[in-house]
RNA sequence: GCCACUGUAGCUCAGUCGGCAGAGCGGCUGAUUCGUAAUCAGCAGGUCGGGGGUUCAAGUCCCUCCAGUGGCUCCA
């Protein structure tokens, strides 16, 4: 290494603004142990200038360091990625025809998509223990830059590569990484070795979509990294009892609802799944009664030409039930919109009449792809909790910002972490540029307005409109979406709506296309998840559940469960077929609310025994107390009990 | 729809080399009458996802269909 190539005065500016002198070999991670001896055992990584570099890299120059460690986004992603890494080395040991294509971080972990014939579980066993050995000899991670030709050379086999090398642009510099015998095209950087993935976790593997038409899937190994097998064995502890949260394991302990074979993707809701439902649409009628909506029902099915008129033949064919009759064809709604625009157009409209708020609750039905379903989130048959609002261009900013503080509410009731989204105009779509971009720029507005923070999603807007879409995430993670805004200026025009104006000219409204909480079936199984079947007092199915301590207390307990219910609460009499503990018990794992036990002290003294479900201590309570503190938790909508 | 995997009692699962279908929980019956997370005993419960094939013999091997699971694609 010639010494005069480096300036002799470089040095390297730290966070804390101290400075460092810059060798011609003065590696990153040489500097950043200078700087920080004890923490520098973290740093897997370094930013130098602001761009991500291998503690090996040597700057040979003046800039900025600062070190990436594991709790850093972009240090997570180096992990993630370096882990990807050494699944691929792991799997070309093991099937050596195997060709990688490409292995980023993604949201939660990483992925590694391969050119191979589909993989089995023996495989994953076998890339299990070859990332093991790797990661036991403690191979380093090193990078080499390289020309073109030599690069083309090393990855003659894999046209993959090649591709990515022939996409390179022209100048910039082509670098590849050796972990062990296994070499990768990659513009890195890496963590120093392979000990630093100690805690790398494969999590599954499945085919892909293939990369273009005609050519066979690509194998993918997802999985995740962290830096030490304890973050490992915690993560897997949480993903555990997520698992132990799932609402098709809870659904059916609590006999929420069931799904048959001989029904796929359409829920059966059983008795205490019904009660949440119907809680469920209380809460949200009782808002649409203040929110001045008028509620309508209309049909399950229309004949194919109204759905050649929303588009939705054209657009959404391919989900659609259909069946005949009277040699015609009819489509099975998969959306309540085009019932609402007939009953718009059914007579001459006012100004007046607007905003005009048409809620519908109605079975919808959409023929998903048979490997999408997933317990109730997503299923073939749902109600949304839907409505469609005819209003002025004036009026479209005062709707929307209702909605949102809506929606913002609904999930504080719940506790529930959200996100909104703003998708804009797809490929395959209906209208034209400047209507989508007024569409766009209300809904951009709106959000803006209203300071709720929002992430873009270009071209995922519904066929006919853009909209602002709701997110919530169930026990594992997986985002889903529930409620929706759609702002449409399409569907009105193409149905043909009308309303005179104060100026007497006749004008088409827009429409918005909203739900608060999306469908009861989607919305419960994210609610399932996240209370963990530990229901707010005011949608548990039971309750109240009344023990009595033996057979003696029996019609006592039945007694007061009676009082109970016709004090409005959902209470149940337990018998006494077991022991007094072993009822406790199965109440507990039925979380039950609230947990009453009558004993001959409770009738002598005419008090009750309460066990309120997360606390194991009973207190004494009287009959009129706990009424009234019970029904004023369940009128309130509190969330705990 | 695509790829892989899975499907045995109401639930969770075992079932070896192809040779009589099993356990725990739950249910029912009886005993026990119990004071805040599992009392004891007995009994019942099966088209081994459906169909076809190989075989003296199939839960087990092969083919096929269905459903579910995890991803992909797509969406409330």
């Amino acid at each position: 290494m010639d010494d005069n190539a480096a300036s002799p005065e470089a040095t390297a500016r730290f966070p804390d603004g101290r400075l460092l002198p810059v060798g011609p070999a003065t590696t990153v991670g040489e500097l950043l142990a200078t700087w920080s001896a004890d923490r520098a055992p973290r740093f897997l990584a370094g930013l130098w200038d602001g761009r991500p570099v291998d503690l090996s890299f040597r700057p040979g120059a003046t800039g900025t360091l600062a070190p990436l460690t594991f709790e850093d986004r972009a240090g997570w992603e180096i992990l993630q990625h370096s882990a990807a890494h050494l699944v691929a080395k792991a799997l070309v040991e093991a099937v050596p025809e195997a060709r990688p294509t490409h292995g980023p971080p993604t949201a939660d972990g990483f992925f590694y998509d391969f050119d191979v014939r589909p993989l089995t579980p023996a495989d994953i066993s076998e890339v299990e223990a070859g990332m093991r050995r790797s990661i036991e000899r403690r191979e380093p991670f090193v990078r080499r830059e390289v020309p073109r030709a030599e690069a083309e050379r090393l990855f003659a086999a894999n046209p993959h590569k090649l591709r990515y090398i022939a996409e390179t642009p022209a100048g910039e510099t082509i670098s590849v990484y050796d972990t062990g015998s296994f070499t990768d095209l990659c513009r890195g950087p890496h963590v120093p070795d392979t000990h630093w993935l100690e805690g790398v976790h494969v999590l599954g593997f499945s085919a892909t979509e293939p990369e273009a038409p005609g050519r066979p899937p690509l194998q993918r190994i997802r999985g995740v990294g962290f830096p030490s097998r304890t973050e490992l064995a915690q993560f897997l502890k949480l993903r555990a009892e997520a698992a132990a949260r799932d609402h098709r394991v809870l659904g059916q302990r609590q006999e929420l609802f069931l799904f048959d074979e001989r029904a796929p993707g359409f829920t059966f809701w059983l008795p205490n799944g019904m009660i949440l439902v119907r809680e469920l649409e209380r809460y949200v009628t009782e808002h649409l009664r203040r929110a001045g909506y008028s509620e309508v029902r209309t049909p399950l099915a229309f004949r194919r030409s109204v759905f050649e008129i929303s588009g939705h033949w054209e657009h959404y064919r391919e989900n659609f039930f259909v069946s005949e009759a009277d040699d015609d064809e009819y489509g099975w709604k998969p959306m309540n919109c085009p019932g609402a625009m007939l009953i718009f157009g059914s007579r001459p409209r006012s100004y007046r009449e607007l905003p005009m708020r048409l809620a519908e609750f109605a079975p919808l039905h959409r023929r998903e792809a048979s490997g999408t379903l997933h317990g109730l989130m997503r299923v073939r048959e749902f109600v949304q909790d839907d409505a469609h609002l005819f209003v002025t261009d004036e009026q479209i900013g005062a709707e929307i910002a209702v909605l949102l503080a809506w929606i913002r509410e609904a999930c504080a009731t719940f506790r529930l972490d959200y996100a909104f989204e703003l998708s804009t105009r797809p490929a395959s779509s209906l209208g034209d540029t400047a209507d989508w971009e007024k569409a766009e720029a209300a809904l951009r507005q709106a959000l803006e307005a209203n300071g709720a923070a929002y992430r873009a999603s270009p071209g995922e807007g519904a066929f006919y409109a853009p909209k602002i879409d709701i997110h919530l995430k169930d026990s594992l993670g997986r985002p889903w979406q529930t409620g929706t805004i759609q702002l449409d200026y399409q569907m009105p025009r193409r149905f043909g709506l009308q309303y005179q104006a104060p100026d007497g000219t006749l004008r088409t409204p827009a429409v918005i296309h909203r739900t608060i909480l999306g469908s009861w079936e989607r919305f419960l199984g994210v609610l399932t998840e996240h209370v963990g079947g530990r229901w707010p007092p005011w949608l548990a199915p039971v309750q109240v559940t009344v023990l009595p301590v033996t057979d003696r207390q029996g019609e006592a307990a039945t007694a007061i469960a009676a009082e109970l219910t016709s004090a409005g609460l959902r209470a149940k009499a337990g018998a006494s077929d077991a022991t007094l503990p072993k009822r406790i018990r199965e109440a507990e794992l039925d979380r039950v609310p609230y947990i009453l036990v009558v004993g001959d002290k409770e009738i002598a003294d005419g008090s009750l025994s309460l066990r309120i479900r997360g606390s194991k201590a009973p207190r004494s309570i009287s009959r009129a107390e706990f009424v009234a503190y019970a029904t004023a938790k369940v009128r309130n909508r509190e969330f705990e009990p």
